[in-house]
RNA sequence: CGGGCUAUAGUGUAAUGGUAGCACGAGUCCUUUGGGAGGAUUUAGUCUGAGUUCAAAUCUCAGUAGCCCGACCA
């Protein structure tokens, strides 16, 4: 991509308002763009960096046959009255109603919905178990956005919903995100540790939180120094103090990456989710639900990884694999740039010649990706190019091929 | 949703009832071209609606939006 036509830009001045770090970084660097409090625009960059970690889980989920699906995001109010949600949850979900006056509410969430197309798919004990993901838009009516993406009121989301036959069932469901969410932030460059959670408005049974550790976060977290015992605040009794080794729980505040429930038969038994066993007998589904806030692991990653000149992008999210810069000419590097593109290299060209170099340099620090090369007619001459990383200071000077062998 | 605060150009600010100004940004042109360069020039604002007043950015009321604290938050 060219950078003279890129549809983001970096910005020099942001308001006072903005506080978060990774809200200040994010809008700089040209990755989002406020539409409305707590509602944002992808740009490319951002866009591309949503892509990276959807693939990212994707491939997790691939491995223990999680299936991708997609679901609505306006949902008649009828199914969640029959779960007793459109009652229970308060303004935070956000009801509309048709032309004819009658009741749908925007997806906070798709218990409902993956329980209302479950019942139609699952028949007989031999279709279970079936677990179903879906990367999907969330809105919440929030009272208070912050943090830019860290807490937004429309945000994408990965949910997965598993389906068992029983208890056990779920617990190895259960099992299997739980140990893939691990895998996941660790691939997302996120040291989340999982934490014992409330169900809150999901239900009453065991749930974890995967947390970052970090002041940006909402949270509060209390953890045993002793024994490691790690839970949400709003779980424990008066009493901060940890049951085994009866010393006192230290605290600290968490940006919750994700939570995983086990749901039991709240929704299944509501929405008549049932199957028929061996006996041909009638059985309730057992529930599970498991869920990443994209925009909030983007939103986390840029609150980890940066320095004073911007984001610092761990390769694996980086929305290209590398940054072309041209300076004083761009003969040589349109013919790089060529090169790249032949050998599948995802590069972002700054092409631009009316910028001075250190505009263009201040640009690719505040983007962030995580090679910067530079082709200038110093370089040009010797058809080598300049490399730097964008953790590192070093700049090394190497031949196109050897270009090519470290961007591949 | 409770409490507090704020609202002047894209951003940051000034004008304390009497001419809306400054800096940065952004646009154009020229010069410049290895770390947001220099010059010239242009652009753009009193949140909305009522009221008080000869006169309102300034005072009053309402609305709207934003910020902070709390509550809430799969």
């Amino acid at each position: 991509m060219k950078q003279s036509h890129l549809f983001a830009k970096t910005i020099r001045n942001i308001s006072d308002d903005v506080k978060s770090v990774s809200h200040k970084l994010l809008l700089r660097g040209g990755f989002i763009f406020p539409v409305s409090a707590g509602i944002y625009a992808l740009s490319p960059l951002g866009f591309r960096v949503f892509e990276k970690i959807k693939n990212i889980i994707r491939n997790d989920f691939d491995q223990f046959e999680a299936q991708e699906i997609s679901m609505p995001i306006v949902h008649p109010a009828r199914i969640w009255k029959q779960t007793g949600r459109f009652q229970d949850i308060g303004d935070e979900l956000w009801k509309i109603k048709n032309r004819e006056g009658e009741d749908f509410v925007l997806a906070m969430t798709h218990e409902e919905i993956a329980a209302y197309i479950a019942e139609t798919i699952i028949k007989t004990y031999k279709d279970l178990p079936i677990l179903v993901n879906q990367f999907q838009v969330k809105i919440r009516d929030e009272l208070r956005a912050r943090g830019g993406m860290l807490r937004a009121k429309e945000f994408l989301m990965q949910d997965a919903y598993s389906f068992d036959k029983d208890e056990k069932g779920m617990d190895e469901s259960y099992e299997k995100f739980y140990e893939s969410y691990g895998r996941i932030f660790k691939n997302l460059s996120l040291e989340a540790v999982p934490v014992e959670a409330s169900g809150g408005v999901m239900g009453q049974g065991q749930s974890h939180e995967f947390m970052l550790i970090s002041e940006a976060g909402e949270d509060k977290i209390a953890f045993c120094e002793q024994c490691g015992y790690k839970a949400n605040i709003e779980v424990l009794a008066n009493a901060k103090i940890c049951q085994k080794c009866k010393i006192e729980l230290k605290e600290t505040s968490a940006v919750e990456l994700g939570q995983t429930f086990k749901l039991g038969l709240k929704y299944s038994r509501s929405l008549n989710v049932k199957f028929k066993d061996s006996n041909g007998k009638d059985n309730i589904v057992y529930m599970g639900s498991y869920g990443i806030g994209i925009g909030r692991a983007m939103a986390a990653v840029a609150e980890i990884h940066n320095d004073e000149k911007g984001l610092v992008w761990p390769q694996a999210l980086s929305p290209f694999a590398a940054h072309l810069i041209s300076l004083g000419q761009n003969k040589e590097s349109d013919r790089v740039y060529t090169a790249l593109l032949k050998s599948g290299i995802d590069v972002l060209y700054d092409d631009r010649l009316d910028k001075t170099p250190g505009e263009k340099f201040t640009d690719a620090d505040l983007m962030g990706m995580p090679f910067r090369i530079v082709i200038s007619a110093k370089t040009a001459v010797n058809k080598k190019a300049e490399v730097k990383k964008r953790n590192e200071n070093k700049v090394s000077i190497v031949s196109y091929a050897e270009l090519n062998n470290i961007l591949q």
